[in-house]
RNA sequence: GGGCGUGUAGCAUAGCUGGAUAAUGCGUUGGCCUCCUAAGCCGAAGAUCCCGGGUUCAAAUCCUGGUACGUCCGCCA
C-alpha cells in the first residue's frame, strides 16, 4: 500500500509528455518532483525555475504552459500553476478507491507489508549485568526494540540479540563482592547513601548492585585494597583465558541481576530472542584463531611488552591508529572478542544492525575496518546520544540515576491519576490496566520520537506527558476508532460484511478531515519503508502522530453511524486507519488497547 | 590538540538527498460537548533557523571559517 509511489508512477509519464511539448527532454526533473508542503497546494509539486534558462522564459509562464499541456488522468484531480510551481493534486476519489481496493485492506495482516525473506540480526542493549536498568541505558533498549518491531512490521525476519558481557572487570567486581561481603558489610559501607527502595526488595538487580557499589568504595578505601585488587585481577585474568570455574562463578553472580533487568525491559514490551555470552568466543577458540590470523596481516605490529596491534592508519584511520587486539600477557581484549562475535553473527543473517551509544563510535569504526580486512561485511550501526539528567550525566557510581523501575512506577501512578479524573466511573482494576499501558507507552514514545543523534535530557514532566504528541494521544485516536466498531455492533451492524462491500459511489466532494486522513494513509507505508531502511524510527513515530491527528479531524467531520444507519464508505476508511494505527503502535511498542 | 555529533519561537522537537508563507507539541490566548470517548477539535499570538563568508535562479538544508555544548582519542569493558 504505497499510494504516493503509485501516484508518482502515474504522474511522471504525464509530466514527461508535457515537458516534451514545452521543449524539455532531459531527466533531471525527476528528482525535483516532490511531495508538496501544504495540502491546498496539491500532493506533488514540480518547481520550474531550472527550466527558465534553457527555455528563455519566466518560471511562472513555464508552469502555466506545463499545466496546459498535462493530459488528464483519473488519478489527477487538479493541476495548477502557482508562482513557478506546477502543482498536481491527486483526485481524492481515486485515492479513496485505490486505498479501499488495495488487497491489504481486505487481507488479514492489514497494514503489514509482504514478507521480504530478509534475515536481520539486531543486537541492542547488551548492558553490563551489574545493576538495575536506568533511563540512561533506556535509549538503546527502546530504540533497538522499536527497530526490531518496525523491521518485523515491514516484513523482515528479525532476531533480537543480547550480547552478555559475562567476563571482565565489572562482573569480576560483582562476583568478588558477593563472595566476600556480608549484608552488614555492604550496608555499613554504603551508609549515608540512598537506601534500597523497599519496593524493589527481592529484585536481584536492585539488591546486588549494592554489593557492587560497596565493592567500588572498598576498592578505593580499605587498607587491604591492593590484595583485593590482586584477587579480582586473578579472577578477571582467569575469565579471559576461559577458566570455566571462574566463568561459572561469574554467571552465578550476574544471572539474577540480568534476569531482573530483563523483567524491567519486559514491562516496556522489550524482549530478546537470543542471548550470546562473550566468553563463548574465548572458550570455543575463535578468539585465539582470530589473533593468529591477525599476525599474518601486513598491518600487524608488536609493542615492547609483546602486546599486539593492527595499524589502521595504513587503511586511513586518523588520530591514534594502533588498534590493540592482544595484551602483553597474551589475553584478548573486548574488541577482539567483539570481532569474533561479529564473524559469528554474519554466518546467521543477511543484515546486521547494532545499536550503540555515541561513545562507541571509534570502537565500531575499528571493528568495522578490521572486519573489512578479514573480508567480512561491516554491520550497520545506529548510534544514539546519551540521556542525561538536568543536573548532568547519569552515573550509578555517583548515585544520580533514575531507575527504569521507578520511572515506570511513577508513570503508572501519574497515568492512574489522570484516568481517575477523566473516567471517574471506571473500576479500580480497569484504571490500573489503562494506566499501566498509557504510562509505559508514554515513556517509550517520548524517547522514540526524537532523532537518536540528538542529545536528550530526561525530564519527568516530558516523559509523563499524556497529551499532544504523546503515546496516549495516539492511543486515544485508536480507542475512538475502536469505539466506532463497538457502536456499529451495538446497532446490529455487521462490520465484516460492511468491509467486504465494494463502495461504488465514492463521494466526489469530501470534507477536509476525510481528504487529510486519506493522504496520511496514502503515505503511511512509504514512511515505514524509509524509517526501516534508514534506521530512523522517529520518522515512523511522527507518521503515527500525523495519522492520529488526521483521524481526529476525520472523526470530527465524518459520522459513521447516524440514526442506526451506517455510512459504509466512512466506516471502511475508518477501519483502514484503525488497523494502520494498531499495527503502527505495535511497531513502536505502544500498547494498542481498545478502551481508555 | 585531533575525530565525530548537535545548535531551529519562552521550552522540547520535526524538517537537513537545496525549492513556495519554516511544521508539531508544551506553555500563553479565544472558541467548540442534546450527536460514534473533549487524553479531542477549530482559531490567535509567538522565529536574526548559533555567528561570519561562499556556491546557486533558490540555502534551516550544500561548502568554508568561527563559536557553544556533548562524546571519543586505555595494552578498560
Amino acid at each position: 500500500m504505497r499510494h504516493m509511489q503509485i501516484l508518482k508512477a502515474v504522474v511522471e509519464p504525464l509530466i514527461e509528455q508535457a515537458l516534451a511539448q514545452v521543449g524539455i527532454t532531459n531527466d533531471h526533473w525527476r528528482s525535483m518532483l516532490a511531495p508538496s508542503r501544504e495540502l491546498d497546494q496539491g500532493d506533488l509539486s514540480l518547481p520550474c525555475f531550472p527550466f527558465a534558462k534553457q527555455l528563455g522564459k519566466a518560471p511562472p509562464a513555464i508552469a502555466e504552459a506545463l499545466a496546459e499541456a498535462m493530459a488528464t488522468h483519473e488519478a489527477v484531480g487538479e493541476v495548477n500553476a502557482v508562482g513557478g510551481y506546477l502543482n498536481i493534486k491527486a483526485s481524492p476519489t481515486w485515492l479513496a478507491s485505490t486505498i479501499l481496493q488495495s488487497p491489504q485492506t481486505h487481507g488479514h495482516p492489514f497494514g503489514q507489508c509482504q514478507p521480504t525473506g530478509r534475515r536481520i540480526l539486531i543486537e541492542h542493549t547488551s548492558a553490563n549485568p551489574n545493576g538495575p536498568f536506568h533511563v540512561g541505558r533506556a535509549r538503546n533498549a527502546i530504540l533497538g526494540d522499536s527497530l526490531v518491531r518496525l523491521h518485523r512490521l515491514y516484513g523482515n525476519e528479525v532476531r533480537a540479540e543480547y550480547y552478555v558481557d559475562d567476563m571482565g572487570k565489572q562482573v569480576g567486581v560483582l562476583a568478588w563482592a558477593l563472595k566476600h561481603l556480608s549484608h552488614e558489610d555492604v550496608e555499613a559501607t554504603l551508609e549515608g547513601r540512598e537506601a534500597l527502595n523497599p519496593k524493589w526488595k527481592g529484585k536481584a538487580d536492585h539488591e546486588r548492585v549494592r554489593w557492587y557499589q560497596a565493592a567500588q568504595v572498598i576498592r578505593q578505601e580499605r587498607a587491604d585494597k591492593e590484595a583485593i585488587e590482586q584477587e579480582i585481577g586473578r579472577m578477571v585474568h582467569a575469565s579471559e583465558h576461559g577458566d570455566q570455574d571462574v566463568l561459572d562463578d561469574f554467571q552465578a553472580a550476574y544471572q539474577p541481576v540480568l534476569d531482573g533487568m530483563l523483567t524491567t525491559l519486559a514491562r516496556l514490551g522489550i524482549n530478546f530472542d537470543t542471548f550470546t555470552k562473550e566468553s563463548m568466543f574465548v572458550t570455543n577458540g575463535d578468539v585465539s584463531r582470530l589473533m593468529e590470523q591477525f599476525r599474518g596481516f601486513d598491518i600487524h605490529g608488536t609493542a615492547d611488552n609483546g602486546a599486539e596491534f593492527l595499524d589502521l592508519g595504513a587503511r586511513g584511520l586518523k588520530g591514534k591508529t594502533e588498534f590493540f587486539f592482544r595484551r602483553g600477557d597474551g589475553s584478548s581484549l573486548y574488541a577482539t572478542r567483539d570481532i569474533a562475535y561479529h564473524m559469528w553473527k554474519w554466518q546467521q543473517c543477511d543484515d546486521l544492525i547494532n545499536v550503540l551509544g555515541e561513545d562507541h563510535k571509534l570502537q565500531a569504526k575499528q571493528v568495522g575496518m578490521t572486519l573489512t580486512e578479514l573480508g567480512q561485511k561491516v554491520p550497520e550501526v545506529m548510534f544514539y546520544s546519551f540521556i542525561k539528567l538536568p543536573e548532568g550525566k547519569m552515573s550509578t557510581r555517583k548515585g544520580n540515576v533514575v531507575f527504569m523501575d521507578d520511572l515506570l512506577e511513577e508513570a503508572s501512578e501519574q497515568a492512574a491519576a489522570v484516568v481517575g479524573v477523566l473516567r471517574p466511573d471506571y473500576e479500580e482494576e480497569e484504571v490500573k490496566a489503562i494506566a499501566d499501558a498509557a504510562g509505559t507507552s508514554a515513556v517509550r514514545f517520548n524517547i522514540i520520537k526524537v532523532s537518536p543523534e540528538k542529545g536528550f535530557t530526561f525530564r519527568w514532566e516530558e516523559a509523563l506527558a499524556f497529551e499532544g504528541g504523546s503515546a496516549p494521544f495516539v492511543m486515544y485516536s485508536h480507542v475512538r476508532a475502536c469505539s466506532i466498531v463497538r457502536r456499529c455492533e451495538s446497532e446490529g451492524i455487521d462490520v465484516d460484511a460492511e468491509m467486504s462491500k465494494v463502495v461504488n459511489s465514492i463521494p466526489t466532494e469530501m470534507s477536509s478531515g476525510m481528504v487529510g486522513l486519506l493522504r496520511s494513509i496514502a503515505v503511511h507505508n512509504d514512511v515505514l519503508a524509509k524509517a526501516v531502511n534508514d534506521c530512523r524510527p522517529h520518522l515512523f513515530a511522527n507518521q503515527l502522530l500525523n495519522l492520529a491527528t488526521c483521524f481526529n479531524s476525520f472523526y470530527r467531520d465524518c459520522m459513521i453511524v447516524i440514526d442506526g444507519e451506517v455510512n459504509t464508505f466512512n466506516l471502511q476508511v475508518s477501519e483502514v486507519a484503525r488497523r494502520l494505527m494498531r499495527t503502527g503502535m505495535e511497531g513502536l511498542g505502544i500498547a494498542p488497547i481498545e478502551h481508555m
